[in-house]
DNA sequence: CGCCTTTATGCAACTTGTTGCACAAGAGCG
DNA sequence: CGCTCTTGTGCAACAAGTTGCATAAAGGCG
């Protein structure tokens, strides 16, 4: 039940139209919720029908027209309850931590350049986190806001780094038995 | 479409039933992947029908009892292919994150607790994976597929001492606005 | 025997996430 | 005007994962 929690975070630190939701939900968001724009507009009418959000007035409410949301407060309340909840860190269900295990019964053919294909896509992310860093959170913003969305943002790059690390790791081990 | 080649993977390494897959993939198993009994029965009825496994032949086939699988070639044929193949990272979805970014905005009320909780839990969890690393994986042992495995395993111990130190460091910064 | 617990298999309903496609309005262009 | 491209909203079908419950045999116990 997490994607309603999301929407609510990002449309109370701004406003937004379903489009423009799915492209913070593609750049920034995406660090640690992501989501397509089918699921954003599906949620997006549940939310409204439940009074958590609704719809800024416009002149032209139709079908292809622009259609902002903004939070009500019932929205804010359910997403303050709901952060401050006991929830269980979600078991672990990573692919590639499988496919490993599972090259180490059918063998390790072809593994090489999958692995060296994602520790690429690894080292763009980390650059793209590192570039976000040095442009939104120079040493000079310190409030409270910034400093946990700046926290936030080092779980990510601080994981990219890890997967790098131990895609290093994977390239020698791999390697070394062929 | 993990589940079934996780499955297959687990009785490649041993033929089991149902309910000792179950208890593999709540143990060492769940370091990569976890699977509930209802998920492993339900994948093991599609492999069998597929043709990917059988059950072994047992004196008393009836509901209550015991049924062994073990992997055809089909169904190995199948996993290797599937290791092989390439497949895109998924996009990260992580509810603590999504929390802290939540909390950034409606404030970091009954947190510190919450952290607290979660530091614990991957605390233990990078115990007994430690446990695990000692007892299966001393120097000595040393083949291709030992050098894979312990590679996996060092995955699961590494991303539980990165949990650990972003706990500490959010701990921390929550403290630290009190 | 009758009752309870453990081991074991399994169905059904529900929620969440993915994929593919349809529809609508405006902007640029010959 | 008619064509195509972009922006924007949305449905429907499917796949994957979760929750709750049902069923059955075997062993221990009074």
């Amino acid at each position: 039940m997490s994607l309603p929690h999301a929407i609510l975070t990002a449309l109370l630190e701004k406003p937004s139209s379903g489009l423009e939701l799915t492209r913070r939900f593609d750049r920034s968001f995406g660090f640690f919720w992501s989501a397509t724009h089918q699921q954003i507009y599906r949620e997006l009418g549940k939310l409204e029908q439940s009074g958590a959000i609704r719809a800024l007035p416009s002149e032209a409410p139709a079908r292809g027209q622009k259609k902002e949301y903004e939070v009500l407060p019932a929205g804010r309340a359910e997403l303050a309850a709901w952060a401050a909840a006991g929830q269980d860190p979600r078991p672990m269900r990573d692919p590639l931590l499988l496919r490993m295990r599972a090259a180490a019964v059918v063998g390790t053919d072809g593994l090489t350049a999958e692995l060296r294909r994602h520790l690429d896509l690894h080292e763009r992310q980390l650059e793209m986190y590192e570039g976000i860093e040095r442009r939104d959170f120079p040493p000079e913003r310190d409030s409270e806001q910034d400093r946990l969305r700046h926290l936030v943002l080092r779980g990510g790059i601080e994981l990219e780094t890890f997967w790098i690390r131990w895609l290093t790791q994977a390239l020698d081990t791999v390697d070394g038995e062929e």
